[in-house]
DNA sequence: GCCGTTTTCGGCCCGACTGTTTTCAGTCG
């Protein structure tokens, strides 16, 4: 069994648990021993093996156990028995909204609902506003939630190049408000995951009621999930739920920290702060022995209390900034500022919108001091790929083009196909003609795991091919990554000194947060290209930046942050 | 079930909202 197998069951554990009304803090130490092992960078195998189970953060004598009873049988003798014990499809069950381990329990034993299907029957048939504490508006929520989550689960999580223009919308609405004061957006949006659940707003207000009931009556609001005094949440257009969260100013930086999570993150905080002698809340910090609340004004203000350096929010996920912000060993993130140049864009001579003149005084523009046009080679022809003679006319175009500009340089650079039979989509003496190649996978996604592997790490081997573009060719909402050993493609990049692309286009974002600082803790260099076709693309940089951030990225760690003449140096490309 | 910068026992993250309640339990993030 894997990490993941090993966390996977121990989270079943907790819900059976949970279901059988078990204690809390026991339910609760087994979803953090199984987070805790699932967020392991070491095969918990090889950690059984050294003996050292119960030095994994949650995992004590007991889980210890069970973890080496999983690790020789599969299984383990509390959770089989609890499993027949048990009839009823409690993971199904407590992902319907409304329902929670008690509601499941009193479903089970007044009913005998044990599946989706019993639950859906019990409702229609008006049984579940009989039972106690339950009534007519639970059962209809009941119903709702049932309805919805078909709908739901096909969009549940949206990518956060179209979260974000519906932010930039709801924030602008609310901005115009009299009532509403100092919005912002939280939550995953803030940390810039690359896919959000919701959108979070939190402001501040000298009307709260009517803050709220202006927010919930936006003229886009598709259902009012919820309404209160303090907190607003809305079923937007589009199917996307956003919550608003009204605070003092005196506790904005505390409201802003706690909303802008994540909830890993916010745990570890408060476990901190109970180690001080403090509770942590969105409203600020209680003494435990006076009671008394401090209200922070400003995030730095609440990290600084607990004697941590500040954490960007990109890093919020508890995976080691508590422990970096501890021993001040902060990451300096790379920002937009740092970059120079984009190293993959494309031009109308394959399937860019634009000249080759236009994308170079449109990055020039930009402050940018180079980029690199990588039209398509000849295999896409579907996107206009270049012939051996038109790619040979492309190069002279940019050498004119270059004798125009004294302080930027246009690269001649090519996406070159890696083929189905691994080879590259030109000969070597042409790619040799080139300042710089990037390769790519374009076709045969459905291919074997290994076949796929081969082609990338064959390509990669290639003395020409200087980065890989979109390595797992993941399109958000679309297409998963490819099949691929991503450890290989890693330790044949590091080998041959290959840079890796994270590609900023708002559907791809690839490589991810989780490759990429994997490939800056193999010493892997990176690039943060757009895939421009059009020079309104070079904006989508951001979104590239906001992956690097996400991943620990620093200014070294990233090619194209270097000037001119040491990128030239590095990629051993002549100097004009 | 886990854990210790006052602890090997007695804690364990915290608060908003809703519905069915007259003081709270359950769910959610």
């Amino acid at each position: 069994m894997d990490n993941s197998e090993v966390s996977a069951r121990l989270y079943k554990m907790a819900e059976m648990l949970e279901f059988q009304g078990e204690n809390p803090f026991k339910i609760r130490a087994y979803i953090k021993a199984a987070r805790n092992i699932k967020n392991l960078d070491e095969d918990v195998n090889k950690i059984f093996e050294r003996g050292e189970l119960e030095d994994i953060p949650g995992v004590g004598k007991a889980i210890a156990g069970k973890v080496e009873e999983m690790l020789k049988t599969g299984t383990f003798e509390a959770y089989e028995r609890l499993n027949i014990q048990i009839p009823v499809d409690v993971g199904k069950l407590m992902e319907v909204p409304e329902i929670g381990p008690r509601t499941l329990q009193l479903l089970y034993q007044h009913l005998g609902v044990e599946s989706l299907e019993d639950l859906k029957e019990a409702a229609e048939a008006h049984r579940i506003r009989r039972l106690p504490r339950m009534g007519a508006k639970q059962e209809e929520r009941i119903l709702n939630a049932l309805k919805s989550l078909d709908e739901r689960s096909k969009l549940n999580r949206i990518p956060i190049g179209r979260a974000l223009p519906i932010a930039e919308e709801i924030q602008n609405t609310l901005d115009a408000n009299p009532h509403i004061q100092n919005v912002v957006a939280a939550g995953s949006i803030r940390r810039r995951k690359d896919n959000v659940g919701d959108i979070d707003f939190i402001a501040t207000s000298t009307n709260q009621k009517n803050a709220i009931y202006a927010f919930t009556h936006m003229e886009k609001v598709q259902e009012i999930l919820g309404e209160g005094t303090t907190k607003g949440s809305i079923i937007y257009d589009g199917n996307i739920q956003v919550d608003l969260r009204i605070v003092n100013e005196e506790s904005f930086g505390s409201l802003l920290q706690h909303f802008t999570g994540s909830k890993e993150h916010n745990i570890r905080l408060r476990d901190i702060a109970l180690s001080r002698g403090l509770r942590l809340s969105e409203y600020g910090f209680t003494d435990q022995n006076t009671g008394n609340l401090h209200p922070c004004r400003t995030e730095e203000e609440v990290y600084r209390t607990l004697g941590l350096d500040f954490i960007p929010p990109e890093l919020r996920e508890d995976r080691g900034e508590v422990e970096a912000a501890l021993s001040v060993n902060m990451p300096h993130l790379i920002t937009i500022d740092d970059i120079k140049g984009d190293l993959h864009v494309h031009s109308n001579w394959s399937d860019g919108k634009n000249t080759i003149l236009e994308m170079a005084e449109a990055a020039r523009g930009l402050g940018y001091s180079y980029i690199a046009i990588c039209d398509h080679s000849k295999s896409r022809a579907i996107a206009g790929g270049l012939s051996e003679k038109r790619l040979i006319e492309h190069v002279s175009e940019i050498e004119t083009i270059n004798e125009e500009f004294d302080d930027f340089r246009v690269l001649s650079g090519v996406e070159c196909d890696i083929k189905a039979n691994a080879s590259l989509d030109y000969s070597s003496d042409i790619l040799e003609g080139l300042d710089l190649v990037i390769a790519a996978i374009h076709s045969g996604f459905n291919e074997d795991r290994k076949t796929l592997t081969k082609r990338m790490v064959s390509a990669i081997e290639n003395e020409h091919v200087d980065i890989i573009a979109h390595p797992t060719g993941r399109l958000l909402g679309e297409r998963d990554a490819y099949e691929l050993d991503m450890n290989a493609v890693l330790q044949t990049a590091r080998d041959n000194n290959k840079v890796l692309e994270i590609n900023a286009f708002p559907e791809r974002l690839d490589l991810n947060d989780i490759n990429a600082r994997s490939a800056k803790e193999m010493c892997i260099s990176l690039a943060i290209n757009t895939d421009a076709h059009h020079t309104s693309h070079y904006k989508y940089m951001s979104f590239g930046v906001d992956v690097a951030r996400r991943a620990w990225l620093e200014p070294d760690d990233v090619v194209n942050t270097l000037e001119l003449d040491k990128l030239c140096k590095l990629l051993g490309i002549e100097k004009h």
